[in-house]
DNA sequence: TTTTTTGGAAACCGTATGGTTTCATTTATA
DNA sequence: TATAAATGAAACCATACGGTTTCCAAAAAA
């Protein structure tokens, strides 16, 4: 729980985290109504929360003893724009096998 | 390394096996290949790979005594339909914090 | 002013992750 | 055929991850 290579893609490749994102899109959140969707303790989502912070996608206030969790989901921008540059894999009516099997032998040479 | 929750969002996860893919976009290699672009092992490249063909994103090929490995990155859609599930956070004019300040607080009590 | 509510923090725990080195095997090549 | 190339596989290792329970502190509510 270290604040290592907290990156966007590491922090949204946990499930649990991906939903606690779905939640917080829609409104905002104190630490335990977020916690009150999972069969996990607290202190575990909490955890989660932490890393997600860590990394810019849920921005924390503290409002009197209260927690409250919102989402700032600018950072996904990156996700997308990666995933995007390999768009043609998904659009291509050209499958990957064919265009592996009509590839240039020569070009695996590098 | 063993064959537990491989879904895509994990293996995109770290940045080694995104610069496998950003490689095996352009051409296909042989493991070897793969291999020389990092500093790492090749054991450890090997491993990466292992992981990406967990969740289809490669797919290997045996020729003689070599392994060829190509992408196969229509997974990566999953990915892109899922960041751009919250498109309004780096779309909308309006701020995360805005609408978070703007929010009736009668939402909260979810 | 007690008593809840809310959550932080610490100590732990088992397993996964990301890496290493070493060795064996298969296939090409000299 | 002897040698080199390309991998697979196993055994390790340190640390990160995802979770728990327990306890403490502060703020709100009775």
């Amino acid at each position: 729980m270290n604040q290592t290579r907290r990156d966007v893609f590491q922090a949204i490749s946990d499930p649990t985290r991906r939903e606690i994102i779905g939640l917080l899109a829609r409104h905002s959140l104190n630490l335990n109504k977020v916690a009150d969707h999972f069969t996990m303790s607290r202190p575990a989502v909490a955890k989660h929360i932490r890393i997600l912070t860590e990394c810019g996608l849920v921005v924390v206030q503290t409002r009197g003893r209260e927690t409250f969790c919102q989402a700032d989901l600018k950072g996904l921008k990156q996700v997308s724009e990666w995933a995007n540059t390999y768009q043609e894999f998904w659009n291509d009516k050209l499958d990957a096998l064919e265009r592996f099997l009509d590839e240039d032998p020569s070009d695996e040479n590098l």
